[in-house]
DNA sequence: ATGCTAACTTACCAATCGGTAAGTGGTCAA
DNA sequence: TTGACCACTTACCGATTGGTAAGTTAGCAT
């Protein structure tokens, strides 16, 4: 028998890449099940409901953004800050689906309170934000304010690569892919000697 | 009997709020035909299928998107993109409908090719753009870039109002609020004066 | 009065939804 | 060998989905 671990972790990682496409209400377990290979039931063993199996995709993704921040850890938290954002931005064109959940969990949420996940990973970089030179004099609401503008300036570019890929082409979308990477680092550098 | 546009447009509006609200699939006919006091069949008989009903929604907003742009021509198009900027932000705190219509549109963008009506209110965005001291010394993709990074700050941190006043109190997100104002206003004065 | 059309309504449809109930087959400790 | 447990399946459920068919009602030109 397979590890009981295993299976779960697989489901998750099958529904982390249909919710990011399709949203909560777009996927339906069946899909997700033929996804997988089993039954629906299969995914009903391990998640009492589809919204359990969302919220076990949403704390999956926050576990995993969590150790990509701590993974750029640096003595430097400037640095450390830049190459976060640097690698963020790297993994996002490269897979956008973590980027489209958030944004999609961001819409989904409704004020009738499904804990959110995402909130230490967003206190651990304002944490490190306040440690920069530029975050040391500012008030705490400039630096939620700036952490809060470059995730979603990464998050939001990356939601719409298709559709500018469609207006414009795909040559037009990729540079401005490249100018995006510009500027975020443009960002950081300019935030961090302030 | 009522004149056709009337009752058309009304069911429009009502679905702009229902698919910014809940998305798409999130959106059943039935929610719009009972929000809208009517039976389901009245929409069909406007739209033939809950995606035409979606289109014109979405056509719909391009239009009042582009209105509100040309209502702040200015002269100066330095003073125009400001105007237009710090009135967009302002209706988006007032209803933030539109703005999460616009986000969720982008996430149901997919390649098969829904025409995106949005592509006229982008142009005309870069072409004031480019008429600024700032734009006129820079690239194409540099235009667009910066174009799509202040909707983009305005688009996400509207949707993000809910989930940042659920995590941190109501107070704070209404400081962020006031900071991100200050933050896209102090975006464009220093795009313009490069 | 009559016929035409636009703006609906009620009735209905197969398909799919999320979820329950009751097994089935394999593994492992005793 | 037995029996408990786990991962999973087939069968099924009522509710809801988007959409069709066939009226019904009102205004309006002839």
């Amino acid at each position: 028998m397979k590890p009981s671990g295993d299976a779960k972790s697989a489901y998750i990682a099958v529904a982390t890449r249909r919710f990011a496409m399709d949203g909560f209400h777009g996927t339906s377990l069946s899909h997700l099940a033929k996804d997988a290979g089993v039954s629906k039931q299969a995914l009903l063993h391990f998640f009492k409901t589809k919204e359990a199996l969302y919220a076990a995709t949403l704390t999956a993704l926050a576990d995993r953004m969590m150790q990509d921040l701590i993974a750029c850890r640096h003595a430097d938290p400037a640095q450390w800050l830049s190459d976060y954002f640097t690698s963020l931005c790297h993994n996002a064109y490269a897979d956008p689906t973590d980027m489209r959940l958030v944004v999609h969990a961001l819409l989904d949420s409704d004020q009738n309170a499904r804990k959110w996940p995402l909130r230490p990973y967003l206190d651990e970089l304002i944490r490190i934000t306040s440690a920069t030179s530029g975050g040391r004099t500012a008030e705490v609401s400039a630096q939620l304010a700036w952490v809060s503008q470059m995730i979603g300036m990464i998050q939001y570019h990356i939601i719409s690569v298709p559709t500018v890929s469609g207006m414009y082409g795909a040559d037009t979308a990729t540079v401005l892919q490249v100018e995006m990477v510009k500027r975020i680092e443009h960002a950081v550098h300019r935030f961090c000697s302030n």
